[in-house]
DNA sequence: CGTAATTTTGATTGTAGTCAATCCCCGTGG
DNA sequence: CCACGGGGATTGACTACAATCAAAATTACG
């Protein structure tokens, strides 16, 4: 299954990651205390990390790649209820069961720190405290974005508003062009979009190709999506173009 | 409007939220301190607490009563995106705006923090920030779980949810009779019942009619609901009646 | 190139939304 | 004491949006 991997850097202080992820705030003390309880594993696109209910006996973070959380009812309705993307915490404190269904949608690459030392370093290192707070704090914000998108929000608005969600955040990255024009690549299937949004795959095939027909989008391939005009598709997405304090 | 008020107990230790809230692993050293930087503010049902980007020099906890916090889009479509209980917390440290309309759907008290002395002492007292942490891992569960129900269940699945969240936590605090028959009141109207599950009033009503007719529930006047059998209730709801690791 | 997986498009159905009327429970005031 | 009024809730008729069922088309891949 799952392999354990080197990644392509050598030590936390070269870590793609360093300053966005639950190790944000660590001296090079504390780093050296969490380089004796990780490891790296590596997963390929599709694969599952692992299943709600599994054990797990440590806690992560995301280096390279998309993951994505989900719940999943017995009848085989799912919806997902997190993406994780590079910086991002997997995984909870205390508990030793995980509570949804990891799945790896791109090749993934997870710093992982055993849960129990892990666990005693939260209680001894407040800068690892401090920012795993900040990080749910900022996660708690944006699932409670996504509530409003999921009970309220149009089929036509909540495809605008997962491509904006990606868009920003791609353009915050600095992994977009200069320009006004965007571009990016969806991390997603189109099956992993209806689960984002709770809607069918037809659904929002549909609409993918409505706001390409309308000029909202421009479509290279099935992944790659341009934004010609970024307000016009925060518009489309019901959200005021001037609004998002918290980008 | 809000008034500051006196509650009916003298301190701390008396208080009845002592051991759920935020303060709830604190020593009586560390309680003192609270003391200083802490007042009571007192609404009745129906009154707006703040309005979303208003200014918050205060952080707090509900102390008795219910509270809802919403998020309306520019044309009044609106997403109830927590309900805040006795002991919930409400306010994020270090952000000194309201992300959400906080509105008392019941006469409310609340204890609050000054903000600033507050996050100062967060970075101070690790049982305070222990608990923090603990307490919005829990807020970030439950939506999680509400995103579940908004994105994929039924109209009639949604209701039932709801009804089995509030009976299960009414069962919880002791509030309930014991036998296997549950009564609960509904803190909440029926528009701000479908404004948390992303329906229409009329929805509700309509559903709320069925499960009646059906006997699933009883309802004596239009608040007071009695579960014959709860185990009927969660299937409904779309949960495996054995589900529900987390209370 | 051929097969499977993913996506798009089409036709039809069904659930929840909309618009509208009525009801019910209370409190108020004549 | 009863009429009145208002907010909340229920019920009804109709509509619309997204789901479902089904087929075709495009892409990825061995």
């Amino acid at each position: 299954m799952q392999q354990v991997a080197s990644p392509a850097f050598k030590s936390c202080s070269d870590c793609p990651i360093r300053h966005r992820a639950v190790c944000a705030k660590c001296d090079s003390d504390e780093l050296e205390l969490l380089e004796d309880i990780k490891y790296y594993r590596s997963f390929s696109a599709g694969q599952t990390v692992m299943w709600a209910g599994d054990h797990m006996d440590f806690v992560a973070s995301v280096v390279s790649g998309v993951a994505t959380l989900t719940q999943t009812m017995e009848d085989g309705r799912t919806q997902m209820v997190g993406l994780l993307l590079p910086s991002d915490f997997v995984g909870r404190p205390g508990r030793g069961e995980a509570a949804y269904t990891v799945t790896a949608t791109s090749d993934l690459v997870m710093c992982c720190f055993r849960r129990k030392p892990f666990e005693q370093m939260i209680g001894t290192t407040p800068h690892i405290a401090h920012r795993l707070l900040e990080m749910t704090l900022d996660e708690l914000d944006a699932a409670r974005e996504w509530m409003l998108v999921l009970g309220r929000k149009t089929a036509r608005e909540k495809i605008a508003s997962l491509l904006s969600i990606i868009a920003r955040r791609d353009a915050l990255l600095g992994l977009a062009p200069p320009g006004k024009e965007l571009q990016f690549e969806l991390p997603l299937t189109r099956e992993a979009m209806a689960d984002y949004l709770g809607l069918t795959l037809e659904t929002v095939s549909r609409q993918m190709s409505a706001l390409k027909r309308d000029g909202v989008i421009i479509l290279a391939g099935k992944r790659v999506v341009t934004v010609p005009d970024m307000d016009r598709l925060m518009t489309e997405a019901g959200d005021d173009s001037d609004g998002g304090y918290l980008v």
